[in-house]
DNA sequence: TCATTAAATTGTT
DNA sequence: AACAATTTAATGA
């Protein structure tokens, strides 16, 4: 696979920004790039990690399944994501499966170049540390809806995520999702999602399109709050 | 380009 | 979960 898309997709990542020219020539020659179709596995639980991935397009769906069979949606990961630190850094194998939701172009840094970046570049330590706080308070924001607020409010903060610009600064203000879909990553039914989608458009805060949603916005999304 | 049809998605119960 | 309405994509005249 000629690795064109990945090296332009590193090259506007916001961590490779941090590097110095020895340090980012290394991880140009060493980078990988995967295509994958819509429904293809792209990490599966247990299996070795050998690269930190990041999604050029697409969408993928991080999901995780219990010894019963029954799965559970944990996050979608859009345009511009990277991820895969956690697993990279603690222990050798995934431990959620990802599957792609749409045909998702992957870039690939090996493992050990990952590791190599964290010793020489203090930078770069720096990307991970602020891209795990950032997702660590989209989690508290989730955990929080779930516990906390009606279908509506999670709906938001699920989408508040996918356009979220620093995890996600590939994603623009339009990503073409299906309300089922959007179901999945939220944990609503795709009914709640229609109701959520209207309420939302009604507020001013997003534009439902067919397929597809528009956030006009974004603040106003993160702070939604729906009467219960 | 237009009309027809199938498939996907949405809105509602 | 089921159904009807709507939108899109594909096909061929």
């Amino acid at each position: 696979m000629k690795p064109k898309a990945a090296l332009e997709f590193v090259e506007s990542s916001a961590w490779a920004r941090v590097l110095n020219a020895e340090q980012l020539d290394r991880v140009l020659g060493e980078v990988g790039q995967r295509s994958v179709r819509r429904g293809t596995s792209v990490c599966h639980a247990g299996s070795p990690v050998l690269y930190w991935k990041g999604v050029i397009d697409g969408l993928i769906k991080m999901s995780v399944t219990s010894p019963d069979g029954r799965t559970c949606t944990l996050t979608g990961l859009a345009p511009g994501a990277w991820f895969g630190e956690g697993p990279v850094l603690r222990a050798a194998t995934w431990d959620f499966d990802g599957m792609a939701i749409h045909d998702t172009r992957l870039a690939l840094v090996p493992r050990a170049t990952f590791h190599w970046l964290l010793e020489v570049s203090p930078r770069f330590n720096r990307f991970v540390i602020d891209q795990l706080n950032e997702r660590l308070a989209q989690f508290l924001a989730v955990i929080e809806a779930e516990r906390l607020e009606p279908a509506e409010t999670r709906v938001a903060r699920c989408l508040a995520w996918l356009f979220n610009s620093v995890l996600y600064p590939g994603v623009g203000a339009r990503l073409a999702l299906t309300q089922e879909e959007i179901g999945y990553l939220s944990g609503v039914s795709r009914q709640r999602v229609n109701r959520a989608l209207h309420m939302l458009e009604q507020a001013g805060v997003l534009a439902v399109e067919y397929g597809a949603i528009q956030v006009l916005d974004l603040p106003a999304l993160k702070r939604f709050r729906a009467v219960r």
